[in-house]
DNA sequence: ACGATTTGACCGAG
DNA sequence: CTCGGTCAAATCGT
């Protein structure tokens, strides 16, 4: 599923720039495209919410039952996850939405901090592989739900300026789906494996930039650091889409080591499996300890909030379905 | 004791 | 003045 809609994309010129052409089904007229689009939505709407039902009916049936309910959570939530990177890619193409990277009537336009923002719609708006300090909640006019804010966990001793804006979308979705806006692209994994401080040796040399800051231990930035750290070997993000993948990788192992949890014969590598989620090779010895554990055990993926009310520009889906790279400057499309 | 979260106050933009 | 975003003291959880 991804892999396809990922070739697809692809195909239609890739992230950022906003020059997609997408087209769905050769549709020959517009009110044709719309007619079938319309059908196509309808039918993946009560796909989504048949897996929704099955899911709870499997969950209750199997409550209690550890490895059989992780299992049936597992696949229900990738099948659930799969609908709903279907309807997100439908409303990306939707006739009447705006294309991508084609500006938006400004709600708040021109917003002049230029700062890059991304925005997703998700059900797990908390398991994007990052650590997260939340520092304010507020209730938005005219929604049923208050806003969250959350800042990098590495705001104060790596400066890292990530943040994100989480609010809970008004209607029955089933399960919940989040709004997440992004601001700022971390800076907190990039160029650092020689400058963090070592987790398990006792003198690492670190730059000052990652010694403790406001009291905090240095054996507790070590703790910190280390729980970020993936198998030891701290990956070099330079390329942002590669990271973005690899993130979204290590989250597809999580899930997949917790089902396989109590299956001795087996373990999963993260170097096994590819980034459509493949597994190319099972074998021992033990698995990969992965950061980013999800609370939910749903690694429901994020898909392009096209459709939201919120002052937010629209963006390439592609990056919407893969984590990509923000905007950096005026050329991009994800400005507010 | 310490880090994370909550929540009312505060601030700047419109 | 209203509103969204942030701050920071109080509180909570481990």
């Amino acid at each position: 599923m991804q892999a396809q809609s990922r070739l697809a994309f692809a195909a239609s010129g890739g992230s950022g720039g906003g020059n997609s052409d997408i087209s769905f089904g050769g549709a020959a007229s517009p009110r044709a495209g719309g007619e079938e689009h319309e059908a196509v939505v309808r039918e993946l709407t009560r796909g989504h919410e048949l897996t929704a039902r099955l899911r709870a009916e499997a969950l209750r049936a199997l409550r209690g039952q550890g490895q059989a309910e992780a299992t049936a959570t597992f696949i229900l939530g990738e099948v659930s996850r799969a609908f709903t990177v279907c309807l997100s890619i439908m409303a990306s193409a939707s006739p009447s939405s705006p294309r991508p990277g084609t500006p938006l009537l400004p709600t708040r336009a021109a917003r002049e901090d230029n700062v890059p923002r991304k925005r997703l719609l998700t059900a797990s708006p908390y398991d994007d592989g990052y650590q997260w300090r939340k520092y304010g909640q507020k209730k938005i006019n005219n929604t049923n739900f208050p806003r969250s804010y959350y800042r990098c966990s590495y705001y104060r001793e790596r400066r890292c300026p990530a943040q994100k804006h989480v609010q809970q979308r008004d209607g029955s979705d089933v399960p919940a789906l989040h709004v997440v806006v992004y601001t700022h692209e971390h800076t907190c994994l990039q160029g650092a494996p020689a400058e963090l401080p070592d987790a398990t040796n006792s003198g690492g040399a670190a730059s000052p930039d990652f010694f403790p800051a406001g009291g905090e231990t240095q054996s507790s930035l070590r703790r910190r650091c280390a729980a970020q750290v993936v198998g030891g070997a701290r990956p070099q993000f330079v390329d942002h889409r590669a990271a973005m993948e690899e993130r979204e990788r290590q989250v597809l192992v999580s899930s997949l080591a917790r089902v396989l949890q109590g299956r001795q014969c087996y373990d999963v590598d993260p170097d096994d499996v590819d980034s459509r989620g493949a597994v190319s090779a099972v074998h021992a010895p033990a698995a990969t300890p992965v950061a980013a554990s999800s609370s939910s055990g749903l690694p429901a993926g994020p898909v392009d909030a096209a459709d939201e009310a919120l002052d937010v520009m629209d963006y390439d889906v592609t990056d919407a379905l893969f984590w990509g790279p923000f905007g950096t400057d005026s050329n991009s499309d994800t400005l507010f």
